[in-house]
DNA sequence: GCAATTAGTTGACGTAGATCAAAAGACCCG
DNA sequence: CGGGTCTTTTGATCTACGTCAACTAATTGC
């Protein structure tokens, strides 16, 4: 399922990581564009949106600290954003799938807050902020859309606090099924069937828990007959009970 | 909601919760303003503000799931942000000291995602965000501090998430006393000497720890002769050796 | 193609903090 | 002022998850 591109440059429509394309065309837009921008109004918008040749596994968008100059949209594969505390310990503060915006918490001090890595073979769009900034007092639904983007950025981190801080090791790692599912859901994609692109090790971070924990969580879900794991594919066999774990207050 | 309207009290400078008092003049304007808006862009935003009378402890500004209409800029007093899970339980999201805009979390889904509540007598700001969004197309100093403002409450939220994934009780409590003394220190008030306007439940709910831990972690706190404290009082004794252990990783 | 490294699984055991319980202050309010 | 309620403290016990350890299976590199 892994539709890893072997080539390089040459353009061609075809490929999920290509280049040559543009925000109208693009089969992500009704995700990561405001739904009340015109036709016009998204030319306007793609004449700033810069995009790249595909990101390798392990390439950096940018680092914790660095000057912040642009938010990201992911157009294939998916992105980790982490921090380092000052004792040296990985944060993953989450992660982002194609359509999804990434680098927001960079705005508030001109500086990343985050590190942003590629977990697999990715394209990016890259919309430098001062423009966003400038066309968004020309555009009032470009700028309600990005106050909105933000605040639901809030409300998400929000969510994951009360998962950190309410919910069991099976509750957090069920709702990281469910809204990666969700998540593919909207994209078109097979919400019962798709690969985790993150390691173990990121899921337990990124949920509080151990490697251990969440490799036993999965051992236990397969089981119970809720899932089917082999290494990161996943099939989603009870995608109810999986909600209704994700959801119990514990 | 609450109606808070324009009223006309007796206007008396000196009192804190007083609602006769204007942006130009309020001595909070540092924190809750842009630092680049012109004088007579405060002016302009000062038309769109609206300050009512004090709320009472425990009177709601608005709650979860209400429509979304103002952000809130606490003059005096204090507010905690809480919502309900589905099973019930309550999660406290933060808490809100004077300067500081609580609300934000609503544009997202033009529904407010918390409920806030008066934790003493406490003066508000009500900012209609129709309003400042109109605002802000025409003042790009405006523009850029709301979204200033909502990255960095974004990045507030993810270091919430690091404390709660990654920090014992005790690192927890000490972050929570560092934070407040800092955050009254911006005030000009003493950063060692405070009253915490939230109960020790509120306390454990925000920080994803029991009453009792809370209370313990306290006793242990005043034993080792890093803090006094009587019910809500606190004085700070020795605040290098909190900070030090609010900065420890686990 | 075969060692070396890395990622994931599984088991045995330990512990930070939750839970349960009880009591002592505060703080109402009639 | 005195009885009821709510908050906080403190102690005793329990448990979900972390830690440590040993092993297997992929992946990488030469």
């Amino acid at each position: 399922m892994i539709a890893v591109s072997k080539q390089n440059a040459p353009s061609n429509k075809n490929c999920p990581h290509n280049a040559a394309i543009n925000c109208t065309s693009c089969r992500l837009s009704a995700i990561c564009l405001p739904l009340a921008l015109a036709q016009e109004e998204i030319v306007q918008l793609d004449e700033i949106v810069q995009r790249g040749r595909p990101l390798q596994k392990g390439q950096h968008l940018y680092r914790e600290n660095d000057i912040f100059t642009s938010v990201f949209a992911v157009r294939s594969g998916s992105v980790k954003a982490y921090s380092v505390s000052d004792s040296g310990e990985e944060q993953v503060s989450g992660f982002y799938l194609p359509g999804e915006i990434i680098g927001m918490d960079g705005i508030g001090h001109n500086r990343y807050a985050n590190s942003a890595v590629a977990m697999e073979v990715s394209a990016i769009c890259e919309i430098p902020f001062s423009n966003v900034e400038d066309l968004s007092a020309k555009l009032p639904n470009l700028q309600k859309h990005f106050f909105k983007l933000l605040s639901q950025e809030i409300v998400e981190d929000q969510r994951h606090i009360t998962m950190l801080s309410k919910h069991t090791a099976d509750e957090r790692v069920a709702a990281l099924l469910v809204s990666i599912s969700a998540r593919n859901a909207r994209r078109n994609l097979s919400p019962l069937n798709f690969r985790l692109p993150m390691s173990r090790t990121d899921i337990g971070n990124f949920l509080g828990l151990t490697i251990e924990t969440v490799s036993r969580v999965f051992s236990r879900f397969a089981k119970q007959g809720l899932i089917l794991i082999d290494k990161k594919e996943l099939e989603v066999v009870d995608i109810d009970e999986l909600k209704r774990i994700a959801s119990l207050g514990h």
